[in-house]
DNA sequence: CCCCGCGAATGAATCGTTTCAAATCAGGGG
DNA sequence: CCCCTGATTTGAAACGATTCATTCGCGGGG
């Protein structure tokens, strides 16, 4: 790595590591000429004190540069205004989607985010819910990195509203917002049968992911379907991540099974992005020699060539959705645990069409 | 957007918007038979504490179930152990990958990040610079909507550590971390002259974009010096955005280009993804009939087909440089503002090639 | 036997808000 | 001229930690 040093600017005011005071409700009080509750009830309750005062109090508010300390509010009143979100990897464009469309509805309420990335390590998840509790956040988004909800439960039963992201509760008392997967699969799976394909492979991550497990139940569900019409095999290849280079290594695979597959079938757009560059570098034309269907609908894939076919998760929406599940448990009085799933929709692109004969 | 309400998990304990006692050092105090003081101490100076006290009082800690509060610690030691990020996009991979840079730098320092996206709204940034301010961020990492610096800069006189991030800080003393754009600029056109294209079209941005501005200076560097070889042409074609269907727009107006230019250099790799697609879909073939360069080098284009020939910018890096000038200047005695600048890389791939005669 | 010194523990003061019971004020009715 | 009422304003008491000047206890030196 490059890097060289720019001219530094000259520092007018270095060791200003010195403590600042900043300019309290008490002074702004002393400004104004009132006493500290009523500067409390401008900002708090403005209708409750009389104009003349309002204003004298709001031209002292501006004329000190008061700025207010949630930290100091928040250890009164217990609301801190945060809401933390704890997700796999913020730089997977899937969680950033969904970090917005939380973002979107909190951003008007005044919450702010803290966004945590685990990189799927248990203790990192651990250490950040520890931190999150610890700054009182008014309610968590979490995409679990374990299978085992334990931890985020105990969290919840401790009072944090919490709400689980793309991963239902199982028995946990959780809310939560998800895309139905088994949906997905078979929506994948059944396109290419309905073209005409029989003979498809499906090319599947580790089943210990929960995502993984339901794609495979939905494309045998839609195998079924399929066989009652006549002859239909769909076999299974798994690779051990969901990552592009594992897509490029399946490919041998793929086209060493006898009969040679005419569709594969992928558990995500990254494994479909490297059968699409490695089936092009040793020649094999999609969707004419073999169709190819992704997973995700993610950014790019009508930008590649051919523009691929993938089931389509609405990320943003997942996000909203989680996010004012948050807001209806943490502010609303009775609250009862909701699970919202939304479906998935297949977008059909040139990487499928039906078997040449 | 079809949904649907799964079924409502039964809530054993509604209604839990009720006051949360939250364990304090007090009632661990208590537990364990020492004053507030010694507890404190075990927590902060578990040194100055006698071994079987502080076991007693680790003991009741975890006993209780005590959490220690962010709020009254920063109320009364200063620190707030947050880091406010601000960036026009999160769901943008160039600062997705530029916050995980940061978060690697700061999550060992026990801090976590106040991320906002400002969609280039000044308003929305204001309003999230008051935020973040109110709750005292111990330091703040930002792109900035706009060219004028004279907010920021006042945030960060009125004492709150910053550091622009992929933008520089002009006159004002303000530390940043950004990517030599003129070098950049150089890089790709450099590249294309050198592999014997005399006639190159430059889809470039809106100049008002610093990035633009200095990615097409970079260009006229690179031309001066092909010319000193030989004849050489660089035309400049604007589009409004940086955007793919732009990118795809531009496509006609670079073919329409008397005489027809042999290379294509893009402002981003998002314009080069809308040219690729639209060249093939024209069947205009690339590197062969004309050459295309991007710059960025996203995740996805190593996997484009042809693979893209980009700059790349070390996104990651950037952020980690940027957090720890940031810390520098948190908790260094006397700080100097700095800049760091990095240099981009040239990553060449398929998609350039020599001119076909 | 007394006092000194030192490590350990104490607890009141403080940080900057909100809250709320009580004080104050203005003015109208009797 | 006094009392009562309702509208304003007041200021002390939290909230939950950290700080720091004191106090406590104990062993050793004089």
């Amino acid at each position: 790595m490059t890097t060289s040093v720019g001219p530094g600017l000259l520092s007018a005011q270095s060791g200003r590591t010195s403590v600042i005071r900043h300019v309290t409700i008490r002074d702004v009080a002393h400004l104004a000429e009132v006493s500290l509750g009523t500067v409390s009830n401008v900002l708090n309750n403005p209708d409750v004190v009389a104009a003349p005062t309002r204003r004298r109090v709001l031209d002292a508010i501006d004329r000190t540069g008061f700025v207010r300390s949630t930290a100091a509010h928040q250890l009164r009143a217990g609301k801190s205004r945060t809401v933390g979100v704890v997700l796999l990897d913020i730089a997977n464009p899937f969680f950033a989607e969904m970090v917005r469309g939380a973002e979107g509805v909190l951003r008007d309420k005044g919450y702010v985010l803290m966004v945590c990335s685990t990189d799927e390590s248990t203790e990192r998840e651990r250490r950040y819910l520890r931190v999150l509790e610890e700054h009182r956040v008014d309610g968590l988004l979490i995409t679990p990195v374990d299978r085992d909800l334990h931890e985020v439960a105990e969290l919840a039963a401790r009072g944090v509203p919490t709400v689980l992201l793309d991963r239902d509760g199982g028995d946990n008392e959780l809310c939560s917002a998800t895309v139905d997967d088994v949906r997905g699969g078979e929506l994948a799976a059944g396109h290419l049968f309905e073209l005409g394909h029989t003979n498809i492979a499906f090319v599947n991550g580790p089943s210990s992911i929960r995502q993984c497990a339901d794609r495979r139940e939905g494309g045998q569900r839609a195998l079924r379907r399929a066989r009652r019409r006549g002859r239909a095999t769909l076999r299974e290849i798994t690779v051990n991540a969901l990552s592009v280079d594992q897509g490029e290594i399946a490919v041998e695979a793929v086209l060493s099974l006898t009969p040679r597959p005419s569709a594969v079938m992928c558990a995500n757009d990254l494994i479909a992005l490297g059968m699409l560059k490695r089936l092009s570098q040793i020649g094999v034309a999609v969707p004419q020699d073999i169709a190819v269907v992704g997973y995700d609908d993610v950014s790019f894939a009508s930008m590649l060539s051919p523009p691929l076919t993938s089931v389509r998760q609405p990320k943003y929406e997942l996000g909203a959705i989680a996010a004012e599940l948050l807001l209806e448990e943490a502010l609303g009085t009775n609250h009862e645990h909701r699970s919202v799933r939304f479906e998935p929709e297949l977008v059909v692109r040139a990487s499928s069409g039906a078997p040449v004969h």
